[in-house]
DNA sequence: TCCAATATCGTACGGCGTACGGAGACGACG
DNA sequence: CGTCGTCTCCGTACGCCGTACGATATTGGA
């Protein structure tokens, strides 16, 4: 009755870049059982799923998603490209494995006392992650995410840490996933700056060097006192368009003045 | 001396996945001379970079920015592939010029004279406006970003509606760019949601009666009380894993909170 | 009229995900 | 020990992608 992409979509990779799998293959191999080999007949298997998502992972973080082909991991394990397909049913599955695997290394969060601390070192270890792996942000999904064990245990975290505030369970779910998404937003800032120097080769101050006179050349600045003016001291004072950190520790610090009001207000 | 991307990559398309272009070469298009057709001596050009942009721009709409390739939008224009590239120098470039487009289509915002409602209506236009170009998502870029014409109008108009509130300039900035940030996370979670269904043809009902016992089958509600509790009122509520408009209204509320408790305190 | 300048675009290269099916390795059973 | 069923490994092929290159067609100016 209930088909759930029973079907592959017709044409190839039509699927959202960093796409969702099947979910029913995701489940299996999100919650496959780690502990037993349980061999058969064949021959012995030369590859584990963890060595291939591990292997993945690192090419994710070394080169980016682009550069993530399913050539380019088996290359790294020294396999044939088609071998992966013995241990997983394809691209969009390994990268649902991928997600819930990074969503288990963060470090456990210390637990502080007021519920303000709790959150920013929540927010900021996300953060952390976002940098250490980018791609993730491509791949966020928070509608219909792949529930793995892992992402569903940082899920768990982050609710107690707004529990027992006097908010409502649905307000607990909200504030939850309101810090979620504007730390992706805000890491996607971060991590867009943190890249582009080494992509470009270019530093910001260089580029700004470029940017700036050649904007003069076009703007005009009687059209835009405001934006002339802000945007004049915010170059300046970051020596770039923009500084990423800045910005996310000023949103973060708003967001949780907002937040104290909602619980004051209960 | 100072040399920005003078050269192309060597890799093909390594370059972002809705990449910047070439910095000299983006901004002589965005900036162009829209008036002057001034004919020189070969044949008459058969096409204008605004239709080669519309083209591109209902493309992606319609299918994604995956589906955005220079074959497609020749496709479309009834031309060969190659006869783009006498009017734009690369699809990176192309992609720039689409963003500010885009940029510059949202209707005139009315000058509220509260300044918290000035924001919401700026926030729910720029929802709006990725709701109906979900790819500016993947293109958006808030470090280094393409700086035509109608981007910094609209970083323009979004000063100004926080001028004159007493917050200093870099204040102002950090504002508006943190809005900005908000926005676009929320955005990304209201878009996927409004895509998912269509993509795959299930709908959030449909998808969570097969996740649900597939999920309750290895979730151990015991181990994480809190998600089970939550998960369960929020499945209920909004028939799905979540509702992202609700979401976007309850951050947004938060987080002008925040802004206003700023305000206060000056 | 004829040429310089411009527009058009076919071909080619090396990449992508993965369907398909053959080949070889191995354990269980006769 | 042979044989068969099962499993792993992976070469090949298809139709996509961006775009460098260079041939060809079209035009206005001299």
């Amino acid at each position: 009755m209930l088909r759930i992409m029973a079907k592959r979509s017709d044409k190839p990779d039509d699927r959202h870049y960093g796409g969702r799998g099947d979910p029913v293959r995701s489940m299996e191999l999100l919650w496959r059982d780690r502990s037993a080999p349980a061999r058969g007949r064949g021959p012995k298997p030369g590859l584990t799923v963890e060595r291939i998502v591990t292997a993945a992972i690192d090419l994710a973080d070394a080169e980016g998603l682009p550069a993530l082909s399913m050539r380019r991991v088996a290359q790294r394990l020294g396999v044939g490209t088609m071998s992966l397909y013995t241990y997983v049913p394809g691209k969009a599955e390994l990268i649902d494995v991928m997600f819930d695997t990074v969503c288990g290394e963060q470090d456990p969060i210390p637990w502080a006392e007021d519920w303000r601390e709790r959150l920013e070192l929540i927010a900021r270890s996300t953060l952390g992650m976002y940098r250490r792996h980018p791609w993730m942000l491509s791949v966020m999904a928070n509608s219909r995410p792949p529930l793995g064990p892992n992402s569903i245990a940082n899920y768990d975290r982050d609710l107690r840490a707004v529990d027992g505030l006097g908010l409502t369970d649905l307000e607990m779910d909200s504030v939850v996933t309101m810090l979620a998404v504007y730390v992706q937003g805000a890491a996607n800032t971060v991590v867009e700056a943190a890249s582009t120097e080494p992509a470009t080769g270019v530093s910001d101050q260089e580029w700004w060097e470029t940017y700036g006179p050649l904007l003069a050349k076009v703007f005009d600045a009687e059209k835009y006192p405001t934006a002339a003016r802000i945007g004049a001291v915010a170059g300046e004072t970051y020596q770039s368009a923009y500084d990423p950190d800045h910005g996310f520790e000023f949103g973060l610090t708003r967001l949780l003045d907002g937040v104290a009001a909602l619980i004051a207000s209960r």
